[in-house]
RNA sequence: GCGGGCGUAGCUCAGUUGGUUAGAGCGUCGGGUUGUGGUUCCGAAGGCCGUGGGUUCAAGUCCCAUCGCUCGCCCCA
């Protein structure tokens, strides 16, 4: 029986071409951050159970990662987000740090589930997170930032939208205002995350079966479904216009639309799960009929770095997927045509490998990227080899070359051919592989 | 964990109401006289029709099981 060659269930390999895709992902993601002052750190790939149990119910963690026992009899968990361990990383220099953190890294994640569209066992994910920053001067340095990577990812603004909420606001519009226990509001907050998917009369229903018979007298079935109907600020009932929470969100609204950022709204509905969020949440859709979905999304989370023995840390961050950037820029047509590492492709003529030594030492040594055809093949052959890899341009040298010191140089995307001393070479391939 | 769809050449697929030696395009390899590819011409290799069982004179085609892929649900960090 032969070895299967296919790559274990929901992960991926990557040749060289989606490698080129992945650095370049990565690398705008590296840019935007680092622009706007933001280290990069990294950490295990595995982490003690523990870490999971304190933020998230134990189910999740069993039924949706992968865990295993070490040779010492400690539990492992292969790691399904990157939040608790910079939160843990934090809390162990907590004392020494120089406030605002402002940290980014681009882990690779795993989860024990079945594949689907946008969604794999095996993905990068980049987070971005501030550290001690109290007021919404932290969330608003966060989206300007993520909406200047949509725009370095040459994406308009009308491919996207951003959207803003605050846990503060809902929980109190559930509690306070529509008079739900903490049990009713659970459960309703999971429906109303799940509301896009549903239609409307069995949302409805769903919300109405949730509901104590109290609560349904008072008409909060119908209350909310007025709420949920809103997209303006300025459409809330006084009750809830008076918080403290709505008026954060309008000044945020407002400083990011004065900075020129227009696709972006209010979104009551928007819950991001109910978990470690503590005020606002945001979530950047893809706003491409075939793929309306969530594919960024985060928050103020203060409560995390408290975890671990310390005093707490206020936090905003967010993490974004390769999968659903790549799912986002592939539909958009924002691929860029990605040329090979190697900047040029050496196709001999004749027997002259030992001879053609030097002026290859040299080209490299003038800071080329180079490979050299080793088949002896027609040169022909050698030229489609070149141009299967990706690479721009190929230099022939033969007998002739190497005599009269000039390389014929050819540009393989147009087919045009130049003789060039090796200095020529350098000085006219150093720049163009950014492009 | 639950449900739908699909497994035929390296890839994308065709294959009639079951009926001889299973096809195409692309790709790969060789050639069109020894220094020019990506366009063209000629040729070749390459398939246990996912796997196992069943029905039948006869199965790529029908039935059952199983594995794999895929889309969705649950869940969402």
């Amino acid at each position: 029986m032969a070895l299967s060659t296919q790559s274990y269930k929901g992960a991926r390999d990557f040749y060289p071409p989606d490698k080129r895709l992945q650095k370049y992902m990565f690398g705008v993601w590296r840019q935007v951050c680092e622009r706007f002052g933001y280290e990069e750190y990294d950490a295990p790939i595995l982490e003690p159970l523990e870490i999971y149990l304190a933020k998230t119910g134990e189910e999740i963690v069993n039924e949706q990662t992968y865990v295993f026992e070490d040779r010492g009899g400690r539990q492992v968990v292969i790691r399904p987000e990157m939040t608790p361990t910079v939160s843990r990383m934090v809390a162990a220099k907590r004392q020494e740090l120089a406030y605002p953190l402002r940290w980014y890294s681009i882990p690779n994640l795993w989860r024990y589930e079945r594949p689907q569209r946008g969604r794999l066992r095996e993905h990068w994910q980049l987070n971005v997170d501030i550290f001690g920053v109290v007021g919404s001067v932290a969330e608003s340095e966060m989206i300007t930032l993520v909406d200047a990577m949509f725009k370095a990812f040459n994406a308009k603004p009308t491919m996207y939208e951003i959207r803003l909420n605050s846990r503060q606001l809902v929980d109190y519009a559930l509690g306070t205002y529509l008079g739900f226990n903490k049990a009713e509001a659970l459960v309703i907050g999971k429906l109303i995350d799940r509301k896009a998917k549903m239609e409307q009369t069995k949302f409805i229903a769903a919300v109405d079966a949730a509901c104590s018979p109290k609560a349904r007298e008072a008409g909060a079935v119908e209350k909310l479904m007025e709420l949920l109907a809103i997209d303006e600020l300025s459409e809330l009932p006084a009750t809830l216009q008076g918080q403290d929470s709505v008026k954060a969100l309008e000044t945020l609204l407002q400083q990011l639309k004065q900075a020129g950022i227009t696709n972006i709204r209010f979104d009551i509905g928007l819950m991001r799960g109910f978990d470690y969020y503590t005020d606002i949440v945001f979530e950047v859709f893809d706003l491409h009929p075939d793929n309306n979905r969530s594919m960024l999304g985060g928050g103020r989370y203060d409560g995390l770095v408290g975890l671990f023995g310390v005093a707490p840390v206020p936090t905003v961050g967010f993490g974004w997927g390769d999968v659903t950037l790549a799912n986002f820029l592939e539909l958009h047509h924002l691929l860029p045509v990605l040329a090979a590492e190697t900047d040029l492709y050496v196709a001999l003529v004749g027997d002259i490998a030992v001879a053609a030594q030097q002026p290859i030492a040299t080209l490299r040594k003038n800071g080329l990227n180079l490979a050299v055809d080793l088949s002896g093949r027609k040169l022909g052959d050698q030229l489609k080899a070149a141009d299967k890899k990706g690479i721009k341009y190929a230099l022939v040298i033969g007998a002739d070359e190497l005599k009269s010191q000039k390389y014929k140089l050819k540009d393989l995307t147009t087919g045009q051919e130049q003789a060039v001393t090796l200095d020529g070479i350098a000085a006219k391939l150093k720049k163009p592989r950014a492009a």
